[in-house]
DNA sequence: ATGGTTCTGGACTCATCGTTCCATAATTGG
DNA sequence: CCAATTATGGAACGATGAGTCCAGAACCAT
């Protein structure tokens, strides 16, 4: 016995996750929100209670997009090797930050943020890096027996590969050369398996 | 005829830049800036003309320190390694980035914001970021006779270096394991010159 | 001493932004 | 039809923040 709701509740949060990325939570205003969403202010605020609480379910929604990208990183198939795989998946991502972000990952740019000081702001951030960097384990560690860059730890690798992959994206965004940038993609891919022979 | 300044211009800036970096442009009010300074708002204002004027002359006065740091970039001599002298600069700059800032170079932290659409703060970032690629290709290229990652040309291995020493720092910044993120580094540039040999 | 300049403190304006309130229209189930 | 819930438009509030103004004190050179 009740007017039913005008929008979906998950595409509603995709709108303002587009608005949160491409301006940043402080470069938005609630009029950009609302603007985004094509739906009144007070549906806005029902929706999600206030700016704060609209970022936070943004930020679990594009961790939700990026549980749905790690898929890439399954173990390969004999023909395909990790590297190939790496490589892909970080080409992959590049691509998506630019074409749907401002160029970045949203929890590194939310990482260089003072807002790290809220706890649940910091929880989201750090746990969706732990989760990607956790993914690259299992990948990393899975590709050990099909040799790769034998003495390091999984971890480190996840490490070393996180940080490039991120990296690559401030490469750009400073300025570098897209050729450039690439090139240094697979340059890294190929010094990543030197060891494997 | 005139009552002399009371503060030194450079310390003054100095000040601001540590607030900025710390804060980030949108985090900081001006009444932070001021009593960072130690000085009058009227003074603040005769200074930098307005906030963008400060931000402008603390990502100046940044860069100036990032000039001097970059002699650490310097060819070595024979019994010191290309590959130790880019280790040592990663090390020593990802430590003056927590020690003096929040964890991460201000041109990065920049660029991931809505300023860079400001022209002027976006020629002050994309050229800083070119001034340490450009020392980078300066040290890798000079490094090449005493082999260094052989088909690679310099340009590519610059983009590279300076993608994972940002990398890192997001790495950190985003909850990631020191002593992963050290080794990491370690990993990096032992691939980088596995084919000197 | 005097004039010109800079510092200091505080009040003040103006715009923006987050948030709330209200009155009204729309849409469903009973 | 009625009751309940939701959407809509617009007005309004309170807070914050950037920037300005002003009057007085400090300082220097002539």
């Amino acid at each position: 016995m009740a007017r039913p709701r005008n929008y979906d509740p998950e595409d509603l949060t995709d709108r303002a996750l587009a608005t949160f990325w491409q301006l940043g939570y402080d470069g938005c205003a609630i009029s950009d929100l609302v603007m985004a969403c094509g739906v009144n202010r007070q549906t806005f605020y029902n929706q999600f209670g206030d700016k704060r609480g609209a970022f936070l379910a943004a930020l679990a929604r594009y961790r939700a997009h990026v549980t749905e990208g790690l898929r890439l990183l399954e173990p390969p198939e004999p023909p395909r090797t990790v590297a190939e795989v790496l490589h892909d998946f970080i080409e992959a991502t590049l691509m998506v930050q630019t074409t749907r972000g401002p160029g970045a990952c949203l929890l590194v740019i939310t990482a260089y943020t003072p807002h790290m000081a809220d706890p649940d702001i910091r929880s989201a951030v750090t746990e969706g890096a732990a989760q990607t960097r956790a993914a690259l384990v299992r990948l990393v560690a899975g590709g050990a027996r099909s040799g790769l860059s034998g003495g390091t730890s999984a971890q480190v690798l996840a490490a070393y590969i996180y940080s490039l992959m991120n990296g690559l994206a401030a490469d750009r965004r400073t300025g570098g050369d897209p050729a450039d940038t690439a090139a240094a993609l697979r340059f890294a891919i190929k010094t990543l398996c030197a060891d494997e022979r």
